[in-house]
DNA sequence: TACATATAAGACAAAAAGATCCTAAACTCT
DNA sequence: AGAGTTTAGGATCTTTTTGTCTTATATGTA
């Protein structure tokens, strides 16, 4: 019936995972110095270059990151404010705050006054998620990938 | 451009929402030995009817809720059985385990050995979901129901 | 200034999720 | 047995998400 087969509903969409993955390895050539350009981005993070030019848009909107067009262009993130770009901005940016902010069962909104019944469990994983997500900041991502302890592609 | 505007995406996708909301509602009525028939269950957890259809039958047929055809028909739990069953098993039936299993950024498998960014972080927020989804029974979740201190829907 | 190269923007296409409809099968009651 | 009710299952439709393509705009360099 090809409904409800091998479903994976994830944790961030597909463009958020490119999202908070692209920044994170602009984040580390903006901390050298360093343009990124949208072909090598995809590259290194393992995306679909056309669909990654659409998310890096928003970026820019949102100003996570800003671009310079033209030869030697890219985008880039100006070094003093690495640290200060954290993962819930750009989860915020391309998901919305329902995951950190909503009712864990959809309800019109999460209200401690007429909970459902998951409420209580729910809200604290969900608010240690936000505080997870507030408090992470690009840099100490960036760097760890810098080191090669981390990857951004399998 | 209709394109990344005001989207929402959420811990678990609408079908599993419903799924979750629908199953604790005919433990309730399971707890009362009442059969519960899907019109009447689509109206107390306020969701679509035909596609709550679909997702009941994905509970059957995952052996979460049983189904009786015909008059006085309907979904219900075995008593005994209430207690048993915890959220795992409806998450994992319609969204599968890439929320509590899977890598937060979409890499092929999460994996410690060659972990992405946010690895150490992620997994601390996703193991305690798994084990919250885990241990979490509808029976619990049905008396807060039943006694009126929760609600399923707006 | 001309040319090459990079991002911006919009249209378009494919796939998945969300939702509906219709017919078949099972069951209760008369 | 027959009528009415309820779930099962398949087909279909709509919306959102994911992804591509083409053209415009900006910019560095010869
Ligand atoms: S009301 Fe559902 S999580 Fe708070
Ligand atoms: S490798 Fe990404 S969460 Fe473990």
């Amino acid at each position: 019936m090809a409904i409800f087969t091998a479903k994976q509903h994830t944790m961030f969409s597909k463009a958020c995972e490119y999202a908070i993955r692209a920044t994170i390895y602009v984040a580390m050539r903006s901390l050298q110095d360093q343009c990124t350009n949208l072909k090598a981005l995809a590259e290194e993070i393992g995306s679909p270059v056309a669909f990654t030019a659409k998310i890096m848009q928003q970026l820019v909107k949102h100003n996570i990151v800003y671009s310079v067009m033209g030869p030697t262009g890219g985008f880039q993130i100006e070094k003093r404010r690495v640290h200060k770009i954290k993962l819930s901005m750009i989860v915020n940016a391309i998901d919305g705050d329902a995951i950190y902010q909503g009712c864990g069962l959809g309800l019109e909104a999460c209200n401690a006054l007429e909970p459902c019944p998951v409420h209580d469990k729910f809200a604290k994983i969900r608010d240690d998620l936000k505080q997870m997500l507030e408090t992470t900041s690009i840099y100490e991502l960036a760097t760890g990938l810098e080191v090669g302890m981390t990857y951004l592609k399998r």
